[in-house]
This record gives structure tokens, sequence and C-alpha cells, in this order.
DNA sequence: TTCACCAAAAGTGTATACAGTTTTTGGCGA
DNA sequence: TCGCCAAAAACTGTATACACTTTTGGTGAA
């Protein structure tokens, strides 16, 4: 069961109502997407389906599938928990960490910055959620990274919607601030820089904007 | 989209897997579920592939779906997230603690009570899960409910295999101390009190159980 | 002009058909 | 008796068909 063909629409998909390309209330009629990518509406069904408990999509009983357009109220919860999952994380990093995983975590932050360095947008905040799943895997727990995960894809919509590009920038620089703290294993310190960070990622978000188009085809090409 | 019929499937495979009528590693094979519940393979597939994200079952390619069997590995990680979350949510819970809230937290222990007195398994099971979940519902925060919804239903399967009826009885009586903290308002015994119960709940299972079976129209009906 | 209404078009929900794969079975030979 | 292989059966993966619902577009009356 669960085929690759599946797999790879929701990860063309995914792509695009992350990238923007599809806007937030698009509807996904099934039969355009089965003719876009060639094949029929069973398989494009399943990656809707899928699409819908990633929270990337909404699906609506006989009406169909849109792409989602998260409250201000889910993305302050979906902090919320964050905050509450992370700051725990952070303190059990530092109570096992390893020179291995301080150096996995300070090369990622190199790639960030490179990634602002040369002003590559999609890269960065794709980077950015990274940072976050890349701690948890560092832990070597899979299921942490899979539940973080979950999380920061699901606002991942929000932030790469509501999010300044000098948040972004900001966002990087606590990061840093981050590892150091985890480096030099000050476990009171480096909980609190995570726990603010969010915070101020959450702070940051703009929730004022407003975007029309619904052209599918023109979207995935 | 998504009839309450998929939805009706999933219940029943669900309740049949946490109440063990389907045992780890049996195969669902999808005519046969159709066949019992009077639909086509179309919605079975469906539930099945709903189920297979909530980890109650694993879906092999071109092999079908089978009950999961959750390794040790596995259950010692889901717990290590859960106390992370739980530690903070409780911290959280007593930091804007209301009355309603602590009622309807000693209701629930009662309810607990009452099913331990009367000797019923299954319902004091789901009311010992519940619990967490109770409280995350409280906080007025739908992604933290959900979130540790899918944790315990994903240890559902777990501790309801591997844990014995004295460590969960010991469950209950520490789930009535959490809620004597928090009404008491004490933040630092409070979340001391539910990682080690987390904690307890995780050292009591056993691991050296085994069980065949394989029947589906019997463990369904 | 605006609104209500109805028929046609488009779209979703479920069942079924069919191709390809895996599992089972039965028989043959060592 | 056991192992091995091929044919049959069973099952999964994908496409298609069809019923039913929603949306659309237009017509007529207020």
């Amino acid at each position: 069961m669960e085929s690759s063909t599946t797999y790879s629409i929701v990860e063309a998909l995914t792509k695009a109502i992350v990238e923007h390309r599809l806007h937030p209330g698009t509807k996904l009629a099934e039969q355009k997407l089965a003719d876009h990518f060639g094949v029929s509406r069973t398989l494009v069904r399943q990656a809707l389906f899928q699409l819908s408990q990633n929270r990337l999509i909404r699906l609506e009983p006989a009406r169909g599938a849109f792409v989602a357009a998260p409250s201000v109220a889910e993305a302050k919860q979906v902090f919320a928990v964050r905050r509450m999952l992370e700051a725990e994380m952070t303190r059990a990093f530092v109570r096992d960490s390893t020179p291995a995983r301080i150096k996995s975590l300070k090369e990622h932050v190199a790639r960030e910055q490179a990634a602002v360095d040369r002003a590559d947008v999609p890269g960065r905040n794709e980077l950015l959620g990274d940072f976050h799943v890349r701690m948890a895997e560092l832990m070597g727990n899979q299921v942490l990274a899979q539940v973080l995960g979950d999380l920061i894809s699901r606002c991942a919509l929000i932030t790469l919607m509501y999010q300044s590009s000098a948040a972004a920038a900001h966002s990087h620089e606590e990061h840093a601030l981050i590892v150091k703290a985890l480096a030099a294993r000050d476990e009171v310190k480096a909980v609190q820089l995570m726990h603010d960070h969010l915070l101020h990622v959450e702070e940051n978000l703009i929730f004022d904007r407003k975007v029309p188009s619904n052209d599918i085809s023109m979207a995935l090409s």
C-alpha cells in the first residue's frame, strides 16, 4: 500500500502551498489536479486526505478541498504548544549534550547564515524551521522529531505568510545564541532563550495580509 | 468530502484494536473488512490510511495492513515526549488555573475512582488516558489537546498491552495527587508529580507478553 | 434592475473493474 | 518426509463508472 505517486503529489502540493504559489482559500478540484499530474482522481484524493491531516488544506464535505488559511487563534495555540515542548527539549538537550550534537547545530546555523547572506528566502525559511527539527533528531527521539515536525509544518503556512524578512533574520540570530548557550551547557539560559525565541517569532507575525489568485495549473507548473 | 461512514469504520477498528480484540500483527484484509461493514473497499482503504497515520496499524506496500506492534524503543520515546509536553502543560495549568478547571479535574478523578471500584477495566483504562487529554482541553488549547490525544492514542496499544492492573490503580492515585497539587497551586510539586507519574507508568510496563489470534470477523462482531 | 427559480454543468462520494503482485496450494522429485 | 516450483487464488493499487450534491448561468416576474 501507499504508492510513491501519492507521495509525490503530496510533495508537489505541499511545496506549492508553502511557497505561496497556491494561496489560502484556493479550491483544489480533484479532476484538475488529476489531469495535471496525469493520474486518476483516486491518487489525488489520497494525497488531499493526507494534506488535510497535515492541516495544509481543509476538506469540506461534498464541497471539496481548499488551501488552508490558519486562523490567528490557531497560530497562537501552535506556538504555545511549541514553547511547552521545545523548552523541555532544550533542557533535555543540555542534560545529555555531546560535542557531536553541538557541532551539528553549529553547522546548521552556518547554513542559515549562508542562506541569509545570499538572500535565498525560500532556503532560509526552510532552514529556520529545520533548526528546531534538527535538535529533536539529534536527541535520537524519532517521535519527538516527528511531532515537532508536524507542528512546524502546521504553522509553516503562518510563518511563511505572516513573517517579515527582518523577523526571519532575527530568528537566525537567536538560533546562534541558543547554540552558544547549549555549547556552554547553560541550561537555564538555553531554555530561556528558546522560550523567548518562540515568543518573538509569534509576536513578530503580521496578521494583516490579503491574497487572491486561484489558478492551479499556473501555480504548479 | 470525508464521510461519516469512513469515520465509523475508523472508530470500530480503533476500539477493536485498543480493546485487544485485534492483536498486534493481525492482517486486516480490505475485502474482509468491506464485507463486514457492508461497504466497498474504497471506504475501508480510507479508514486504514487514517489508522496508519494514528500509528494503530502499519501499511506495507502491496502486502496490506497489519495491527501495529509498537516497539519498546518507540514506547520509551513516546513517554519521553509526553513528559516534556505535560510537565510544561502542568506548569501552565497552575499559572492560570480557575476553580472551574479544578472542579472539572476532580470530577474526572471521581469517575476514575468509580470505574476502579466497579472493576470496569476498559472504562478505567480509557479514563486514565483521558485525564491527560482533559487537562489539555481545559486549558482551551485545541492544538495541545489534539497533539496530546494523538500521543496517548499512539501509546494506547502499549499501555493497554503492557500495563498491569496494579499499575493502573496506581495511576489513578497519582492523578488524585496531581489534582490536589493543582488545587493548591503548588507549581513545583504539581510538575514534579506529573513528571514522576509518567515515569512510573513507563517503568511499570511489562514488556513480555505474547498473543496469537487473527480472526477479524470474530473480533469485530 | 434585482431577485427568485430552475435546468445544465461541474464536482464530490462510493462502488466496481481490472491489472499487477503476493500468498497459498498442490504436486513432483530427492 | 521434506523441500521446491509452478499454477491458482487472494489481495493490493489504480482507473473508471455512476449516483447524488453543489455550483453556475440564464430566464422571467416583481
